[in-house]
DNA sequence: CGATCTGGATACCCTCACTATCCAGCCCGG
DNA sequence: CCGGGCTGGATAGTGAGGGTATCCAGATCG
């Protein structure tokens, strides 16, 4: 497959296809000649993931890049390849240690892992994103109770457990490891968050009577 | 309160502020002379949402725009005010009525919302988004089948009328109902996102044995 | 009465994700 | 065996989005 077929295949622009080659995204295909490289079902596929992540995760290029790094090295042990990426889809949060609110909504954060014995490394970045949920939750004016907070967790803790972990292949290949721990966050992660606003918008339809 | 004063209390930058004022996002501060004007609680309440929308919900500018000048257009009935909110949180979808895959996915999503009973708009932009990740993830080989896909409308539309709606004011003042809408539905989906994600991480780490 | 602040207008900047242009080498049909 | 079109690689440019910076004349505080 040449790069005008892979680009049809993808629906990818030429262009783009070289923009993601330059920024280490995509594989460089098997040379033939000075001038010429062959393309594969794997490139097709990863350019799949790409715009996936792109499209549908909104994730940054940069941070797509981390993941396939992660993916890419082979030294790296599972286990860490899973956390590499798995930081990768997180959001950057910019709270200081000095920014006290922050700090007081860690502590909620921790309490709440804790009581939930889940295992979760201190670095993660997942804990400052939901303190910032929470500082602005509060400053909003509609502070989440530590209840509500356990229910919600309870909930996700089930359905991560019960109806996705058990989807991901941890015992086969590395690669299609992260790629299904990836593609099952940030998909299934907004196709939660639609089917949530789909709910929304028909409840409130049935308690306003409005159309 | 003047707009210096704004700016320290909600830690917003002063050029910034002036350009939420020309985007018509902060409501102009009651002038008191040619070159003075003074703010209140509201401007900062609102200042305290759209930085929310923004770096919470990723919302852009333009989006949040639409959705204070719903909240702010008193002939809008209640009902059509929160249906304009609540399409503005959606992300745009660049699928025609040329993209057959789109359409089959469409199909499926209606029939998952006839199931479900729900009342959605014809016109509703969250049928696209989620089609759009129905096809995203046929492609990626990881497709979601129907079953697990009503399993995870069930939860939501628990977790939605049993834990959230009824925190709603609905009776209340028209600008405190969209207000409390908007935020649960930006802001708690973002607290999901993250507590799923903290759930994931926890259980991998489990599976894999890994610190 | 002068240093500072204010609202308003205009212009500028930075990041991000592309896109466009060039170039020389290659391959394929005639 | 030759010419048009594609190829990989390099470099430069673009457009949207979300701010920042600069100027200005009038107002106010000490």
């Amino acid at each position: 497959m040449r790069i005008s077929q892979l680009s049809a295949a993808s629906g990818v622009p030429i262009p783009t296809i070289k923009y993601y080659l330059r920024e280490g995204l995509l594989p460089a295909g098997e040379q033939t000649a000075a001038t010429r490289a062959e393309y594969g079902e794997p490139h097709l596929r990863r350019l799949r993931l790409i715009r996936a992540l792109l499209e549908v995760g909104r994730l940054p290029v940069a941070s797509i890049g981390q993941i396939i790094a992660a993916v890419e090295d082979e030294d790296t042990p599972v286990h860490e390849m899973l956390g590499t990426a798995h930081y990768a889809l997180a959001s950057p949060v910019d709270a200081g240690p000095d920014d006290r609110e922050h700090q007081a909504a860690l502590t909620r954060v921790d309490e709440l892992i804790g009581d939930m014995g889940w295992s979760i490394a201190p670095e993660a970045p997942t804990r400052d994103e939901l303190a910032q949920v929470l500082v602005r939750l509060d400053q909003l004016g509609m502070p989440a109770g530590d209840d509500g907070l356990r229910q919600y967790a309870d909930l996700m803790m089930r359905l991560v457990s019960e109806l996705e972990m058990h989807k991901i292949p941890f015992d086969g290949p590395r690669e299609t490891a992260v790629e299904s721990l990836v593609i099952g966050t940030v998909l299934y992660g907004r196709a939660f968050d639609v089917l949530r606003r789909l709910a929304q918008e028909s409840e409130s339809a049935r308690i306003l009577g409005g159309r």
